[in-house]
This record gives structure tokens, C-alpha cells and sequence, in this order.
DNA sequence: TATGAATGAGCTTTCATTCAT
DNA sequence: CATGAATGAAAGCTCATTCAT
């Protein structure tokens, strides 16, 4: 946890710490992530941000837990209605959810990212954010399959793998699929939501997520 | 490339180097990697390391190459006769034969793993393991829409990056699901295939995605 | 460029760095020349000398920088008021000059020299100290040529290499005929000035150049 | 010295050996010039060398001494008629064979440039070829000036000095000054001795030196 | 006599972290 | 509370030399 210090810090300067550590972060696995770069850049003494942070692990933690704490915010806002399915209506919402965040936030998602996938060396880090597929989605299978929503006789951890798998690569897919380079979106701060076939992909996917978990006697649409 | 030194070394010695090498590429991605570290654990002198390899890189890229072999060997292997549908069952094939490769070497795969998804900075890594899907996936995925085993409103991309996704994470999934320790499987030496439920959850992901690829005026079994 | 860490070091601990720095460049060609012996010998960390300098180069031209600037000053000096020639006259001050920065700097003069004559792999070095004789010395004889001070009919290029390569070696010349050692020079910090033949010896260099170079019809004397 | 097993060698494979490390010495002062190099391309064993030579000082020297012998056969051969005085025959006799050593040489030579103005480390080395002047060019000015062919009022000291000097950065003058690279002579083996200037240079060089040095009464012409 | 594998001290450079001011 | 100088372990890599075969 930063030092009291650090909050006490007027708001634009620590902003600026904290954007540019997450630059850092984000452009590399925490090995390679350089201290001295994030303090050269801020104009802050190497002191300072001892003071601001045990290490450079307490800096890292604090940045996947804001990680954390965003992504919560987005799940958990506004439910649309129910349609048909609430567990497909659920999904939907989640992914929209997971892309608002990763959009939003491109570089705080790409730090918790590399943390899932980075392997980090700090194993607190992976606690705090992975995705941990068997805690977040299960319980939503389970549930489905006793409302008859998902074929009971699948696995359901085997179908929270699948969603987890999915979903944590899906930004990077869409990126490449509608041919947007992530610092292009940087730059303009643009966003992806408006692209035309932005949401038509989701939609996609879960048609065929849907189809494919259902019990068998049920025929979509 | 090694130098014609390193091939010319007796077999266990240059096993043991190897060994080492895979250990620590599949540990620590390609920066943390440490060439010290390996030598020391191999008890050889650091200059003796370069005669064997002109370079960290040479030695990285050696291994990669040696990923890429080994996969290519079991995809390679003998392809079980064909059921109902040319795409699925070389997607069966393709999961087996991946998962075959992933536990017989689960080292060796880790390194491609990383190579492939830890941003490594030495760009050749990638070309060897061709980890994307657009072009090992999407060709199958046109083929078999073609064939009318697939949807053909489906965007094949998103189709191949759904395989890709869940292939490349699929080994970690088992592994977890069958409560089985990587250091365990590496320990003993024992493989994961005779598991009660290794092949049924297989099987099951598979129908899943045949149920959920369709084109929708079939109707599965 | 040193950073302001070096310049910001107590004087003592700046000037023995630097010392042992012209020792050991004045010792070494520049790849021989070992950053590891200097902070030895200064009882400095090797991160300290890090922070001080960019790298080898840094140091290296810094100290390039210093041995022009030193020269700079003698040449800046006091020029005696002319007696018959304007170019000889400037010859006679050029070696007095030179003759005083090398002896009062003979270790900074040595790391010149290496510069010039060692073939450096440092580009930016010879830049620093032009020791190209067509440079520095063929403006001055051809405007001596035009002023008759120099027979017309001889090639400036030849005379300017003339003087360049005596200058060159002067000083080592006039160590060894006055049995001097450079060693002793540096222990006693003596200067070898007021030696009876000092003076006397670059006069008699001064006439036998001036009698080589007059036009013909001229008489020295 | 080489050893015996080294003058046993064939003719060819002993040539290339020397051909290749007279280039290497040449290319690189001693410390940078590269064992692994020579023998990497002269394609013997690294173990063969240290049969060959005692180590990289011996065969350094052993170079050394190649070009104290060659120049020496070159200041041996034949001197032209006397003309006019017997001293500056004798000069003009030793520049043209200085020339003509250096330029049949050219690589030879520059080993031995380097070692004089390298201040390699090798201490033996600077005996064997050092052009040391108060040895080589002063006899023959103290025997000049009982000729009256030189001032008998200047230090002869000052004059060796003077000519080694002059003599030992002759050829890298005339090498710019005719706009040749040295390269460009290694490569077609072409010699600048017909280049139109060439010998003109050295007999304005001559008469300047004549005239600096002859006793004053004379007049030169 | 030829080979070439093995050695290890040495090099420059980086970086998180500490601590006196 | 801020500063920035000091640290030293660790990294990748080079190279002359030795020695068993």
C-alpha cells in the first residue's frame, strides 16, 4: 500500500505518478518495468517515490488493485433488462461490461494482463486480479443449468474455462479484427464502441456460445 | 544456431545444458532468463557457454526451434480415421495432438508459451511458433464453412480466434480440473492422459463448439 | 556530457576522479582504457561512476573536451609583439604554446595524442582536437606565401605536414635531449622552462625552418 | 620467436598464417588484434597456434622484427651516383627507400607505425623498431657538419629529430596528399610511385630541408 | 603434430534500494 | 517531506591461454 504521503500528494502530482507508472506497467512485465524511468519522467527524486511506496512491488500492487477496483465499477453498473436468458442476457452484460472497462482503460487492462499472463514473480499480484474463472463464472453455470438454460450434463467448469478464455483475449481480438492499432487509439482517445461491427461480433460469439451450451432439445431462435 | 561444439558434446552433458536452458526459459521469460544461472547449475564455465551458442538469443531461439519440432512431430503423428465431420475431427486431432505435445513437454511448451504470449522482444521467436490464429485456424474454418460443416454467416475470424483462445489455455484448464500439480506431472513423469475424465472433457469442449458452430438447420447426433 | 551529480561532487572527490581518469586514458588506448580500474583506484562503486557518466565514451570526450579547452587557453595566451615575420613569429608562438600545454598537462597531452594518433574508435574524438595539419596550419602558410613570407613555389600541403609532424613530437624530442623523464616531471610537478637549452633548441628549429622555407632571393639575417 | 614446428610448416599454410596476422596487427593495435580472428581465418586450430607461437607477444615480435629485417633490405640495395653532396644524396636515398619499403609494405609497415606510436605494451617491441634517430639519422649529421654540408652551429640532436619525424609520417602524407586510400592500394596492389607528383613532393621536401640546414654562406643553387 | 573443448578473469553497464542531509 | 548521491550485485559477453586426446 502507498504511504500516507502519496495521498497527501496535491492530486496533480500524483496523477501524473500514478499515469505514468501505469505506462510503464503497461509497456512492461513487471521485471522489466524501470523505476528510475517512472521518476525521470515525473521530475520526482528517486527518494520521493520511496517515500511514496515500499517498493516497487507496493507500486505494482496498487495498480492492479485500481485494476480490480475499475473493472468492478463497470460490473457493476447498470443491468439492462432481461430478454430471454438470464444467463446469456448475464454474459452479454459481461462482455459489454469487460470491453467498456478494457477500452477505457487500455493501459491499466494491459497491466493486469501481463500480470495474468506475464507469469510475474510477485505472487501476490496474480491474487488480486486473476481472472479466476472457477470463483466468477461457475456459479453463474451452475445456476444456469438449474434454470434449464444450459445443458446440465456439461461441465460446468469446463464452460467457465471457455467464457475465462474468451473473454480475457476478446479485446485483443477485436482490436486486430477491426484494424485498430492500440496506440492509435491512445493517441485520439477514441474509442471502438461506434465501430460498425464492434457489437455485432459480441452478438456473434454469443449466438454461438448459446447454441452451443444449450440443452439439446431446446432449438434457438 | 548452437555451434557444431555444442553438438559434438557428450549426450548427457549436452542434455543437462538443455534441460537447464528449458527450465529457466520456461521460469522466466526472455529477459529475467539468465545465462549465469544456467551455466552455474550446469557447473560449466560462462566462456564455455559461448562456444556453444553465439548468444542468449541464439540459445532461445535454438529452443523455440526445438518447440516447434516436437509439436510438428505430434501433429504429425498418425491421424485416427475420420467420423462424421472432416473439421471437427481435426479439431479432436488437433486438441489431442496439442495436448500430447503440452505434457510431454510441459517445459519445453511453456517456453513457447511465453514466446508467444510474453510480448517477447526478440521478434524471430514468433515467426517459429506461429501462435496465430489467423493463419493456422482460419483456412480450416473457410474450408469447413464451405463444406457446410460450419455456419457460413459466422465471421471466420471470430471463429478462429475462439479455437485459438481456448486451445492455448486449454492445457492449464485440464491440469487444474483433474487436480493434478505441473511440478507433479514433472516429478514423477507421469502424464495426465489415463485420467478418468482427460478425453471425456475433451470430448465435451468439442461438442460444445460443433453444437455451437452448426449452421443452424442441422441438427447435432 | 558528465551530469550534474559529477559537477555537484565535492572538489577533492571530483579532481581525483578526474586525475585518475587522465591516467588511466593517458596509459590506454580507449578500449584498453578500463572504467573498473579508475573507480578501484577512487574507492567509488562502479554504480557511482554511472552516475557520473553516461558511459565510457561520455568520460572519454569530456576529457577530449578538457585537453582542447586546456589548449585553447595556452594558444589564447599573450601573443609576444611581432620582431620581422608575421608567420614565423606566429610559428615561434605556436610551439611556445604548445610546448607550455603539454608540459604543464603532460598526461591530458598524452590522452591528446592517443586520440589523434591512436586511430580511436571514438569518431567524435579526433573532431574534438583536429590535429589535421591541412586545417590548421595551410591557411597560415598560404597567407604567408602571399605576404612573401614563404618561397610561393612550394606546395602549402607539404609544409603544413612539415610542421604538424615536428610540432607533433616536439615535446617528446626535447624531453629526452634535456634527459628528462616523464615520470619525474609528474612526481616533482617541476616544469622543464627554465632547463638552460629549452628556449635556446626551439630557436635553433625555428631558423632552420626559416631558412628552408624563405623565398630564394631573400637572406635570413 | 616462432617455433620450430612453425619454419617446418608448408611454405603456403606458414605464408597465409603471417599474411593474415601481419593484417590483423595491422587493422588493430595489440590489445584489440584477436588470436581467435587470425586462426578463425587461417582455419586452424586454436591449440595449432600455441605450437606455432609461445604466445600473442611472440608472434607480435616476431612480426616486428619481419619488418625491421624487410626495411633493412630496402635501405641495403643499391644507392644511386652521388650528385652534388653527399648528405642529402644520402637523405634523398633514404626517403625513397623509406618510401618504397612503406608502399611495398604497406601493411607490414603500418604494424610497425602502430608500434611506435601505439606505445603498445610490450615493452620488446619498441627495441626492435623504434626509428630511434639520435642512432640512425645522427652520425650521419655529425658527419655532415664535419663536410660542411650542415650548419656546424646546430644541435645535430635537433636535426635527427627533425627527419625522423618528418620520415616516419612521410607516407601517410604523400598517401592524402595524392587523394589514394590505402585500401584501394591493398586492393589492386598498385603502387603511387608513378603518380605524377609523387617523387616531386620528396625533392621539394629535400630542397626545403637542404636549405634550412646548409651553412649559412652557402647558397643553395 | 594437430586438435578444439574448457577455462575464468575481465570487461561495461543496469537498477532497485538506502540514507544522510 | 524532499532530495539525490552512493551502493553493489547481477547481467551478457570476450579472449588469451591450457591441456587431454
Amino acid at each position: 500500500m502507498p504511504s500516507r504521503t502519496f495521498f497527501n500528494l496535491p492530486e496533480p502530482k500524483r496523477r501524473l505518478i500514478l499515469d505514468l507508472a501505469i505506462e510503464e506497467f503497461a509497456a512492461h512485465d513487471f521485471p522489466q518495468a524501470s523505476i528510475s524511468r517512472i521518476v525521470a519522467r515525473a521530475g520526482i527524486a528517486k527518494g520521493s517515490f520511496y517515500q511514496y511506496f515500499a517498493d516497487k512491488s507496493d507500486l505494482y500492487l496498487y495498480l492492479l488493485q485500481m485494476a480490480a477496483d475499475e473493472k468492478r465499477i463497470f460490473l457493476q453498473s447498470e443491468r439492462p433488462p432481461e430478454t430471454h436468458s438470464a444467463f446469456f442476457d448475464t454474459l452479454r452484460w459481461l462482455f459489454r461490461a469487460g470491453m467498456h472497462f478494457e477500452f477505457s482503460n487500455p493501459q491499466l487492462a494491459q497491466v493486469a494482463f501481463r500480470a495474468v499472463y506475464g507469469h510475474a514473480p510477485v505472487p501476490a499480484a496474480v491474487d488480486v486480479l486473476r481472472g479466476r474463472p472457477e470463483l466468477f463464472f461457475r456459479p453463474l453455470v451452475v445456476q444456469a443449468q438449474a434454470d434449464g438454460e444450459i445443458d446440465p450434463d456439461i461441465d460446468p467448469d469446463l464452460v467457465a474455462f471457455m467464457l475465462n478464455a474468451i473473454m480475457t483475449q476478446l479485446g485483443d481480438f477485436l482490436l486486430s479484427r477491426l484494424a485498430l492499432s492500440p496506440d492509435a487509439l491512445l493517441a485520439d482517445g477514441s474509442l471502438p464502441f461506434d465501430q460498425p461491427n464492434f457489437w455485432t461480433l459480441i452478438e456473434d460469439l454469443l449466438r454461438i456460445l448459446e447454441r452451443g451450451l444449450l440443452p439439446p432439445q431446446h432449438s434457438l431462435r
